[in-house]
DNA sequence: AACATGCCCAACCGCTATAAT
DNA sequence: TATTATAGCGGTTGGGCATGT
């Protein structure tokens, strides 16, 4: 680029500016412009580099800028332009008045990024996560939905983004299910993959007629749905794992839970490679599982238990 | 009360684009 | 056309503060 960083300079103050420097600059400015600025620290009495100061004008000092929390509306927007431009803050900013790109910046990194995450979105994509494993906090998410709804102004971005989580939530876990009771199959009698593929017929056919199922009622149907191929295992040990990218690392299929008569069937995420899970109660989220069935008493894995809806669970059991 | 941890955000760094020479 | 100067952009850092243990 044939340029040293104005900043190399020794001598040069760095870091936090003071109330003094503030007004120096201001002053300044409001009397001569900015002008060149490099050539501004010198003519304000500033030991400071003009790009400093620069960075100090545009992101904090300018006398149009808005300070104070984003409202609804501009983190809507925010939302809105990011799925359009991704981090293009500067240009997301010229679209919020009064924002300062590094700002917008800040308040992406630190709670909407956050909060799709949470969700169970891709926050550069804005669409559902869909390796299972992933999408796991989003499915935990999903359980404390109304909680969730009733705690936040969701807005109509996040509304669609919320019907899409729920909509794709659903189809990984009837595939889950689906592969589960491949699984099972495989493991029992015919292992096949054209035998269970035939046996998988009908539920090709459910899974294919849950792409037109609404999920919400009151919400848009989303505008694409990412359905991931069914993976038909020819073997239950030859199950291919649905993720690999958590700190599961191991296979992985659904079991249910056989608890109390009365309780509800609960799905489990069980790693293959432990030994068959045939007695599991059901546990708070977050519970070690401590059934004798988990093994031989030696460190007891973390078992995560998804608490869905009872809604989601009749649709689907 | 003391320490650890996490969050927030101003500021910096390194790079690219563009204008000027 | 090549080089240099300047402005702007996006990623990252680090210090202050709040909260938890």
């Amino acid at each position: 680029m044939g340029r040293s960083p104005c900043c190399d300079e020794n001598g040069l103050k760095k870091g936090p500016w003071t109330p003094e420097e503030d007004q120096k600059l201001v002053d300044y400015i409001q009397k001569h412009g900015h002008g060149s600025w490099r050539a501004l620290p010198k003519l304000a009495g500033l030991n400071r580099c003009g790009k400093s100061c620069r960075l100090r004008w545009t992101n904090y000092l300018r006398p149009d800028i808005k300070r104070g929390k984003f409202s609804p509306e501009e983190e809507q927007t925010i939302l809105n332009l990011h799925s359009i431009l991704g981090n293009k803050w500067s240009a997301i900013a010229t679209h919020l008045p009064g924002r300062t790109d590094n700002e917008i910046k800040n308040f992406w990194n630190t709670h909407l990024k956050k909060k799709l995450i949470q969700m169970g979105f891709d926050p550069m994509t804005h669409r559902p996560r869909t390796d299972f494993f992933a999408t796991l906090p989003h499915l935990i998410a999903l359980a404390n939905l109304k909680e969730l709804v009733d705690n936040n102004p969701w807005d109509d971005h996040s509304m669609r983004l919320q019907a899409e989580a729920v909509q794709n939530a659903k189809l990984q876990y009837l595939q889950c299910l689906i592969q589960s009771a491949a699984a099972m199959a495989g493991n029992s009698t015919t292992n096949s993959p054209s035998s269970i593929a035939a046996e998988l017929e009908p539920m090709n056919l459910l899974n294919s007629q849950m792409m037109a199922m609404p999920s919400m009622p009151s919400a848009p149907a989303p505008a694409a749905v990412h359905l991931p191929e069914l993976q038909i295992p020819s073997s239950f040990e030859q199950q291919q794992p649905l993720s690999n990218e958590t700190n599961h690392q191991e296979s992985s299929f659904i079991v249910f839970s056989q608890g109390e008569n009365s309780t509800p069937r609960t799905p489990l995420i069980s790693p293959l490679s432990l030994p068959p899970l045939t007695d599991i109660s059901i546990s708070n989220p977050g519970d070690a599982c401590s059934t004798s069935s988990c093994g031989d008493g030696g460190a007891m894995p973390f078992w995560p238990e998804l608490l869905l809806d009872e809604p989601f669970l009749t649709e689907f059991a």
